[in-house]
DNA sequence: CCTAAACAGGATAAAATTATCCTGTTTAGT
DNA sequence: ACTAAACAGGATAATTTTATCCTGTTTAGG
């Protein structure tokens, strides 16, 4: 597994503020937790890391909520959201679990695993959040496994 | 992270069992663990899963260890260990957390993930064991992070 | 046949991660 | 002011992962 599950929740929670905020509207905890079928009071710590590392912003009281500024979408990366939820994070780190990943005491998989590394960094830096939460928009990708409603509500 | 720790500690200690089988030794758990910089107790109920998984072979009483039959060394995949030690291993997951990765209902990032997962299936399924055992005994690669023995020990 | 070295396996403990609870503060609207 | 909806944050609980302990069994060698 790549992510915690902390992690996974964040960027999908990161993901759903986005598409909202694009459409200027504020998020809930409880609309959050409900789209991405996570539990509300973990989704709240996460959210609060989120608020804490300037991924999202907060607003109390009533019909407050969580937004990310338009403007500031295109700004932010996987690693952003992945660093303020999980400081130990490293992607670098040696698969094996030296404790270092070295090229000049490299274990036995360095060389075939560093391409992947690379791989999962180039993903983290250059993903496109504007571009996800769009497709997000779109229909042409998702945050939960299940439609909300079922197919068949006619009646 | 891509692998637990129980995972990481499976893989080097295969490895060394490997490396020493092809010179016709006996691993005990003193010397894995030793040789891993891993807590002995660990990795015995690691190496308990391993054996029990038909990764490796141990012999009981004086003078007895672990070890692999050298012309099954090369049968053996990085996958094969890790389902050994790790059950619920599985490199199809979704990045994001998802509960089906699905070509249908993808995540955002589900196209970029798809190629790195494919690379770290097909890592996992043709790492050749005997190739990183033989690179262990010429000393091109390693299973923990210092040096044995001090370089200045002359005298 | 006795001993010491080695693995097996159940039970338990410690640490990390995931999840929940409760109380407090903020704020729009009345 | 009062209220209800919303986030904040400390404390706690549950679960999973990591690590240890203890007792038992096996076996080569004297
Ligand atoms: S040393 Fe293991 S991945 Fe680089
Ligand atoms: S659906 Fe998320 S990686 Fe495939």
């Amino acid at each position: 597994m790549l992510f915690t599950k902390a992690c996974e929740y964040g960027i999908r929670s990161v993901l759903f503020v986005a598409k909202q905020s694009l459409e200027g509207k504020r998020s809930t905890l409880k609309e959050i937790a409900s789209e991405i079928e996570a539990p509300q009071p973990f989704v709240a710590k996460i959210m609060q890391q989120l608020v804490r590392g300037n991924v999202v912003v907060s607003v109390k009281g009533i019909s407050g909520g969580f937004y990310i500024e338009p403007s500031q979408i295109k700004e932010i990366t996987l690693t952003n959201i992945v660093f303020a939820i999980d400081k130990n994070f490293d992607s670098k780190l040696c698969a094996m679990g030296l404790k270092e990943c070295s090229e000049v005491r490299p274990c036995p998989i360095h060389h075939t695993y560093k391409a992947i590394k690379k791989d999962i960094i180039s993903m983290m830096d250059k993903s496109n959040l504007i571009e996800m939460a769009e497709s997000l928009k779109n229909g042409t990708c998702f945050l939960s496994n299940l439609p909300k409603q079922p197919i068949n509500n006619l009646q």
